[in-house]
DNA sequence: ATAATCTCTCTAGCGGCTATAGGTTCAAGA
DNA sequence: TCTTGAACCTATAGCCGCTAGAGAGATTAT
């Protein structure tokens, strides 16, 4: 039985988050001390742990949701777990794409070595979308 | 002179995202027409454009901000804006390194042939962080 | 007993929009 | 000129995933 000031510093997720996290469904209302204060056991450590990892990985609050209920039948498919996961990984591939395209734009426009803002590449690109290599 | 509909459809940007931007003070509040209707100038088209294409880069409305100031000084030294684009580009790059670190991670996971969520390496891995390979 | 530190609930704020409601204005056709 | 329908107006609330603050009560160590 530990305090959430205890769970916080195991999980490294902060108090205001695990109570957020409460709110939100995630995780159940824990047992009470007599004075009202919020005692976690073991499980309820494990729970918050999956769903930092979770939190880690990008999954939205509605997903975890979703994967808690499913870790919580051991015996049925996964097939459900699978597909959330490759969604997610599809979203990070699009997101490491797109930052990608940025990071060329940005270090382009970075190379300007003008001195006044009437040259500099920095204002005059973000001016003129046409003064862009490629799409972003 | 031009409705906000017609600005919107220049620019891309969302009618209620314009007066959004007003609203922050990134573009002044354009003259109205009899009926209190927005009429926007061509300087308001090319405003909005460099603000759009900011924000695509991922400047902050703050940056924006501070680069829409710079840019209506052409004479001065342009050192701010390189710095800014430098600091942008360090955080994309930060972006990009952290979303390919869970993207090996949601790659290993996804890999998972199990059928039944007990031998299912999603829901495991999310279960128990020390089976990740690296930190992320 | 007292002080220091947690913890409680409730509410509001962040960024960058987006959506909705309930009303007004504009422009084009009859 | 009148009418219709699209576009516009303001104001307010909601989205996500937290985070911060106020003001009060609980717990722990000395």
């Amino acid at each position: 039985m530990f305090s959430i000031g205890e769970l916080s510093k195991r999980t490294g997720v902060k108090i205001p988050t695990i109570r957020y996290y409460e709110q939100m469904g995630l995780i159940e209302a824990p047992e009470r001390s007599e004075g009202n204060q919020r005692r976690y056991s073991k499980d309820g450590l494990k729970r918050l742990s999956f769903i930092r990892h979770s939190r880690e990985l990008g999954f939205s609050i509605d997903n975890i949701k979703g994967l808690l209920e499913l870790s919580q039948h051991p015996e049925k498919p996964c097939q459900d777990a699978h597909n959330m996961a490759a969604r997610r990984l599809q979203d990070v591939q699009a997101r490491i794409a797109k930052l990608q395209r940025l990071e060329r734009e940005l270090k382009r426009i970075s190379e300007c070595e003008a001195n006044t803002i009437a040259d500099c590449a920095v204002i005059e690109t973000l001016a003129d979308h046409s003064l862009c290599e490629a799409e972003h």
